[in-house]
DNA sequence: CGTATCGCTACGTTTATTGTAGCACAGGAG
DNA sequence: CTCCTGTGCTACAATAAACGTAGCGATACG
């Protein structure tokens, strides 16, 4: 129990001195798996298990920090029998991201 | 020549192993600096030393790496006596990330 | 030449991520 | 009740990535 899970309380994300919104979520972003974790949320819910199934077996430890971030930022949450869903919040930012699955297949065509 | 180059071409992004270029996308922009530096230079070109400033003085090293990624991957390119700015790719990229702005600020009042 | 700026790199330290193992808890049989 | 099974989550040592400082070679200008 050394850790509460929620004992940032909404901590600084790093590289966000500005204090601009816009940075403090492209620092939470890019971090490792972050991305994916929301884009694998994007149908449906997912159980801890599966989403790292999902997650090409990544490892627990970061798995959980970023899910702990991603539902201390709002967007993403855990229902009881049901796994982790998307906020509405969350449900926003994945239309965001949306056209980058069209984008991602102009990308890869690249010469 | 201390860069083989040989390296450039494509090579396979980390956690792309599913070959579906969202994940390749999704891994390339899910490190350190990456969206940021896009951000940053979403108005127009910025020199190597104005980049570094503007990224909260990362460390060199870092943005050095990203920004050879960032070329590879055919997002932005290096102009003599202009800098780096986005390659028509990267204006397509910086398209889907406009509304992330938004977002960023209603984000920003969560509860 | 001296100076300045550019893109970029070396390298030792610090931080983040990985991989394996396992915990506490909650249900559902038997 | 006990024995399973599955869940969310954590410990911990090893590895990889990022940091910070310093400085390189090339170029341009006086």
């Amino acid at each position: 129990m050394s850790k509460p899970a929620a004992m940032a309380t909404k901590r600084a994300v790093r590289g966000s001195k500005s204090g601009r919104p816009i940075m403090a979520l492209l620092d939470l972003l890019g971090r490792r798996w972050t991305l994916r974790i929301v884009w694998e949320l994007r149908e449906g819910s997912l159980n801890s298990r599966a989403l790292r199934t999902a997650c090409d077996e990544a490892s627990p430890t970061v798995l959980q920090a970023r899910l702990s971030e991603l539902r201390e930022a709002g967007l993403i949450e855990l229902v009881q029998g049901d796994g982790y869903r998307l906020t509405g919040l969350g449900q926003e930012l994945k239309e965001t991201f949306l056209p980058l699955h069209r984008f991602a297949e102009r990308w890869s065509r690249r010469s």
